[in-house]
DNA sequence: CTAAACCCTGGAGTGTGGTCCGGAGTCAAG
DNA sequence: CTTGACTCCGGACCACACTCCAGGGTTTAG
């Protein structure tokens, strides 16, 4: 049984991040001392791993609760976590093809503005940005 | 010379929004009435336009700031706007980088869980991450 | 003259994922 | 016994881009 430091240490984050995964419902302490210190055993080493890799998944901590919920529900099964996975992977190419748009509006400005020394005035970015170029990023903000 | 709805309308955000930019520096009116009512001209309205289509391209309201103020300066150049651009082109893509390797930890994962009835203990995608799959998706929290 | 529609200000609240702080209790070593 | 490291709790604060609200004043149409 490690104290909140080890295991925080262990894993790689703050004590106060995983006071306030306790408090986001993500992770509960093994027990406490009596003096109130929180313990940890080995699977919240795991649980507590579990939340950072799908942090680097691309799920919120609201999504990784509702997987660890599944974890925890009987009637889950395997098929459960796949589709999320599944959806968590088509929000991430939503994502990324509306980056791709913004990325090459600003591709095409630059491209435009090939006369480096030409004054503000008649800057081909500035005057873009005015009107309305980059109709390719419609609707491109966020998911 | 149109009052705050107007404007707002005519680009298609609120007032409350207009005001807001008002507040972060963005966007003066063009002059006030006696009532304190804020006029806006035409500038204004370009002005306005120029800061949601840049937030299109992926700027904050910060550097659609520092843009504005490139537009101000006497000394700034064509060249100057054209390297603000490429250095956000450049963060999107590593964003973009970002988002496609965790999207593609997710499809490995995904393609490893091809059992669909299998129970959850089971589940090669937990399990995984409980691990330490994803290896590539080192760093790629945001910028 | 009145009611609707518009405008003003200042401040609080939203969501996300934490970080930092103060004041106090606890624990181990010397 | 003291010192230092650790822990507790509650609450404030960060960025970002708004949004909503209360409680007023103004303008305009009927």
């Amino acid at each position: 049984m490690y104290a909140i430091g080890k295991l925080a240490q262990y894993v790689g984050v703050s004590t106060d991040t995983v006071r306030y995964y306790e408090k986001e419902g993500l992770l509960a302490p093994t027990g406490k001392t009596e003096a109130g210190y929180r313990l940890y055993d080995e699977d919240a080493v795991r649980r507590l791993r579990f939340i950072r890799q799908a942090q680097q998944c691309g799920f919120s901590l609201g999504e990784i609760g509702e997987l660890l919920a599944l974890k925890r529900s009987d009637e889950a099964c395997c098929k459960d976590v796949r589709s999320v996975a599944i959806g968590k992977k088509l929000q991430l190419e939503h994502k990324i093809r509306a980056l791709q748009l913004m990325s090459h509006a600003l591709g095409e400005l630059i491209a435009t503005c090939n006369d480096e020394a030409r004054p503000l005035d008649a800057c081909p970015i500035l005057a873009a940005l005015e009107s309305s170029v980059a109709k390719h990023a419609q609707g491109g903000r966020d998911a």
